[in-house]
DNA sequence: TATGAATGAGCATTCATTCAT
DNA sequence: CATGAATGAATGCTCATTCAT
């Protein structure tokens, strides 16, 4: 199971391999219940091999997210071009981000559930590859609003939520299509753009939705 | 530490000690970093007592993922009244979804991030709260668009998209509103109506967003 | 092998067990090369008990240092009787202290090589006991000079060398007299008192012995 | 770091490169907390031309062991004159030996601390310099008994003894001049003589110090 | 002569879980 | 009702040692 089993490689493939079974084991697994054992059976090779080559689990760890972060964040990139309009952009971006998640769900798992599950080491390396995404959505915003010929003095804060938002539901909606059977990416970024950009468009035609009189309200 | 220690009490009190210690506990330190004998510790009872009463690790956390499931339904459902139109509803209960997971963040790390990243059993417990206030959305979106006189028919599908969607940015919001100091419970829900009901409501105008011609692309 | 098994002991009894099986195996073995696993089975108990009254190896052999240096120091200490001359209380100090060796011959070589031999907690621990030890030969000898009406203005840092050379001596002949058969403690005793009470006898009558002029050496 | 790494020398010159990083690396760390890897970079060859030249840990350290102590009995020798008087010799002897000792503290723990530790194929080896020395210091004994006219007739077992008591003292002493700031080679030495040769002197001259009546003692 | 690649075996430590009282 | 005493089974990690080149 796993590669096959064969002798002698040049380091760097070697550990291509090992990141390809711990991603694989810390996706199924889970951090804490992913043995180095099985990472090292089904990378093929003996544990101290592991070790020597990348440290500790911790380390191992980490090296998945960030070869995984990268992985995701370049296919994003790969797919937009700065130069269409924002809404095709963010429309291309989308159409990136979960055909890479559907085709790479091990990965996914570590990125959205594993690594943010464990603690701060972990967390941050995620966590800044979350703000890279949520900043270029924010700039999408932001040029949308330009384009429209809107006001562009959209309070910052408010569209750092929406940015927020935004991100939140495609990484809830990634989740939703790996588990859906028959959800291709193609609907769920059709199925986002139609929640999101409408929402905003109408936003920005001065039609907010606005809330009634907290007067009288005891929570919130 | 943690609960006074007093002897002999009944059950059913030392049991809710006990869930409250594990759901600290838990949400803390994860459910696999988290040991049985602190859980007993902090709920100052033995550690075979908590076997008696709950029977393993797997019991317990089960135990905390129903209890908070459940207290966070009844929160929301508590917040919300029928009567009142659609938009109101969806609302009141963000609202109130937003002030439990700010008031018990351990609770719902327990429900958002341990549950979901530790297999089956326990993924499965929440994803049957998940599915009834996803149900709960979609039938706002559904009586939404019949108060609007508009086509009342929607793909399921597509609903059942939009209210995952809302769902998975409602949740993402909520650990970045108890992350980022200074957003209310009352301003997340606020955000989240703007972004969500304006983009609804020019959908349902009959100006959705689309698609552009795929008939060139490579992925997706 | 080792203690009988029998279950169920109460906690301070059980601690004991497990020091006498430590300070055989670290006495016999040596610390790293002592294994818990082999401790445990000579105590007749599980690992994890091991650890759960001891904490970890770093832990129990300082106690099994701790211990052993006590009941060292306290078995010399019965020996003697201060109102006693100097020489008898040396005499007699002597004497316990090769029969303890030669009694405890692991705990002799707990204290005496593994202690001094892995670092800094451990060797700490023994110094103290060594510390003691020489302080009350010191005295002794300042005594004794005293009782003989000599000048008792010896140098301090020369009396300090003296104490040192005969508890390094006494050490050392411990280790001889154990690996030697038919040497007892009394005549290890009768060695170093002639040895070292002799010589002391002689250097306070003024006749000591001295080196020769230094001046055309090289080393040194 | 260590050596400076060039390729291609005689094998005579690296395994001399290999015993001086294993000397260090033994006696700074301990027998067992040394390992291969460390020793081998401190060397600056490559692990597998270390195991090429010796063999095993084991011979390594056998090696090094039988390269110190011929290293320490040599220039023990060169320090002494066999045709001066005895009392000479041994202050030659002794001055040589603390200076050597001061100069390769490492050399000295390894032979003094971690051989001695570590069961009897290391043990051994020791044993056999040291017997060397110990035959030195009682033929010197045997000698100045001569020299003084006095009965040659000293019981062996009585000289074997102190030559014994002789040489742990110098072993201890060693330690302590290389542990306390201040103290030269030659004050270690000075403070042997006076305890030790002075004593025997006193001996000699037919009056030894005699132990108390044994008859109502219960140890030893 | 010299080394990068690789491993079998072992070790300290921890944890969920259960008796006997 | 409640617990002190005890353990089987892993797990992360390290090390001496060897092969193939």
């Amino acid at each position: 199971m796993g590669a096959v089993k064969s002798k002698r490689m040049p380091r760097a493939v070697r550990e291509q391999q090992m990141l390809d079974a711990a991603v694989r084991t810390f996706g199924q697994r889970g951090y804490m219940a992913a043995s180095m054992d099985e990472i090292a059976e089904l990378a093929g090779v003996s544990k101290p091999l592991v070790y020597l080559y990348l440290n500790s689990k911790e380390d191992l760890f980490t090296a998945c997210i960030r070869r995984e972060a990268k992985a995701l964040t370049e296919a994003v990139r790969a797919g937009v071009r700065r130069e269409l309009p924002a809404d095709r952009q963010l429309w291309d971006g989308l159409r990136a981000f979960f055909t890479h998640t559907a085709q790479h769900p091990d990965a996914w798992s570590v990125l959205h559930l594993q690594a943010r599950t464990h603690g701060e080491p972990f967390a941050a390396e995620v966590t800044a590859m979350r703000e890279e995404i949520v900043a270029f959505v924010t700039g999408l915003i932001v040029v949308a609003a330009r384009e429209a010929h809107r006001d562009p003095d959209l309070p910052e804060r408010e569209v750092a939520g929406l940015a927020e938002a935004l991100v939140g539901a495609a990484e809830s909606l990634a989740a939703w299509a790996n588990a859906t059977p028959g959800i291709s990416a193609r609907q769920a970024a059709a199925t986002l753009m139609n929640f999101a950009w409408a929402g905003l468009g109408n936003l920005m035609d001065g039609h907010p939705w606005s809330p009634p009189e907290p007067v009288h309200e005891a929570i919130g």
